[in-house]
DNA sequence: CGTTGATCCTGGGCGC
DNA sequence: TGCGCCCAGGATCAAC
């Protein structure tokens, strides 16, 4: 679920209130979401430091402590969320709610791996039904940060001068795989997920099983802006929740009724009315328009 | 070096 | 109602 779009999204959310506040104390009950290199005592270093910043590289979102960086990476089902227990409905997660009463905050279950105490008596929580996602901890050193990107492969960051035409076409250097493997990958474009994948590829026209290889430099030109075109009315549109994802706040996004293809397989294309098609590449799920997506050229 | 496929998890939906 | 099976938005690493 969380792709560019959805992290932006939230750390639009936590950015103001996080910003300034002071993370008084974090606990981990599955340590298996936490990295190893974090697992030998580290955390309690975290405890008394300032917040100074809340940024994103690709997918992963980065809180800037005063002398450590706090990394999340949310895998397919993870969840951050900023819950205020003196709020109204802080414990109606656990009951029946009635009438127009509303939910937006989780309260902590069984899933909810990180528990993070702010200052100000609200708190953090990192939840993960499936455990893929990741917590990470690095001293905040010239150059850690960096290499951590490095280390994770991380390509292209949309929205930055890095991501520019030159680069991208140099990105296509020796790559034969299919179109829809390559935006897969994050040393191409960092952020890109299976949905926007799918959504790029019909935005530009492009088949998903084309060869990398084989693309036209105007193709690979419409590439380029459509990546950016579907991330944009991702945020815009405060992410898309297919099943797991929600904000910093606990609430859903709307792209999911944005998309022209993800999870429209049978139903009308919505620029020439042909039946969307789903196929598998590369072990995912792949939606496309077969007429406005030629296979050749 | 680039690419492919198996694998880590849990829950929801579907068919029987 | 219950059970088994398949599916799910990600990233890594062994093997080719």
């Amino acid at each position: 679920m969380p792709e560019l779009p959805e992290v932006e999204t939230i750390r639009r959310g936590l950015e103001p209130h996080l910003t300034g506040l002071t993370l008084q104390s974090l606990a981990v009950t599955d340590h298996k979401v936490l990295d190893i290199s974090a697992r030998d005592g580290k955390l309690s270093a975290l405890e008394g430091q300032r917040i100074e910043a809340v940024t994103r590289r690709g997918k992963y979102l980065v809180v800037a402590l005063e002398r450590h960086y706090l990394i999340f990476h949310l895998g397919m089902t993870g969840q951050l969320t900023l819950r205020d227990p003196a709020r109204a409905d802080a414990e109606s997660f656990e009951r029946t709610l009635t009438g127009l009463e509303r939910c937006d905050q989780h309260a902590p279950d069984r899933h909810t791996h990180v528990h993070i105490l702010l200052g100000d008596g609200r708190q953090l929580l990192f939840r993960d039904i499936r455990k893929f996602g990741r917590v990470y901890v690095l001293e905040r050193a010239s150059e850690q940060l960096f290499a951590f990107f490095r280390l994770h492969h991380l390509g292209l960051e949309p929205f930055t001068s890095d991501y520019n035409l030159r680069a991208f076409l140099a990105a296509f250097r020796n790559r034969t795989l299919r179109l829809k493997s390559l935006l897969l990958n994050q040393a191409f474009v960092a952020g890109v997920g299976n949905i926007y994948a799918d959504e790029a590829l019909f935005e530009a026209g492009l088949h998903p099983a084309r060869k990398a290889s084989g693309l036209r430099r105007a193709e690979k030109e419409r590439l380029f802006s459509a990546i950016q075109t579907v991330l944009e009315r991702g945020i815009e549109f405060g992410g898309t929740s297919f099943r797991d994802f929600v904000n910093s706040e606990g609430e859903k996004g709307a792209n999911q009724e944005e998309l022209y293809v993800y999870g429209r397989e049978g139903e009308p294309c919505l620029k020439c009315q042909t039946p969307i098609v789903k196929t598998v590449i590369s072990q995912r799920g792949t939606h496309f328009c077969p007429k406005c997506q030629p296979r050749r050229r």
